[in-house]
DNA sequence: ACCTCCTATCAACAATTATTGATCTATTTG
DNA sequence: CAAATAGATCAATAATTGTTGATAGGAGGT
């Protein structure tokens, strides 16, 4: 396989990232813990659909959540980027161990 | 920003790898550049399947073709999965800077 | 030139994903 | 308990992606 992850965890991390506001999200929660209310300001983006990617962000397992009160405070999941690292490093191993085999059909 | 590489050129890489079949033509190709009629024997897909697939990859610059009479040769790029590396590295750098700052709203 | 083979591209359709506005739930505050 | 606030979820729709079969182009062989 191409990683040491299941392809299907592969697909979902990659499909995860794969889109510009999941990405500026990412971005943001570099700044720490952040509330949905505070993300959509800055984002100036729809509570909704901040909701959705977030959703998606921590269905893959790139974000965590914490309720205190009655905010959600997001925050960024420094294992699943290791885990992401991980897959990324396989990739390169098998990119590198690629040798010509030029025969074909 | 979160990548070193513009936030579109992330997005089109993560988009490219997040596709159960266009991970396994990557891990096919592990075994060194094979043309179009291997893979789609191989992985008993239609031509016009893997051809899109094969497509999404390249535009992204995952892969290099090459054409050998009437024989289309797909290789990884070593390049490519480097500059991946480096984007997930940034991720990295940023999630493992991301310290609590609780306060929100 | 013609035929065949390999692959790309196209058009039509199917499936998945994202956006929007509305509603629902949980929590705090009065 | 009622009102207000933060956010999740849902339904409808829009937009993007993937699949399939057909066609077209480029190369080699006859």
């Amino acid at each position: 396989m191409v990683a040491t992850l299941s392809t299907k965890k592969a697909v979902e991390l990659f499909h995860a990232l794969s889109d510009e506001t999941r990405l500026a999200l990412i971005d943001r929660l570099k700044d720490g813990e952040q509330c949905v209310c505070e993300l959509t300001d800055a984002m100036k983006a729809g509570q909704s659909r901040l909701s959705f990617h977030l959703k998606v962000l921590k269905d893959a397992g790139l974000v965590e959540d914490r309720r205190d009160g009655r905010w959600m405070y997001y925050s960024l999941s420094v294992r699943a980027i290791e885990e992401l690292e991980g897959l990324v490093d396989s990739l390169k191993r098998v990119a590198k161990s690629a040798v010509s085999a030029g025969r074909c059909c």
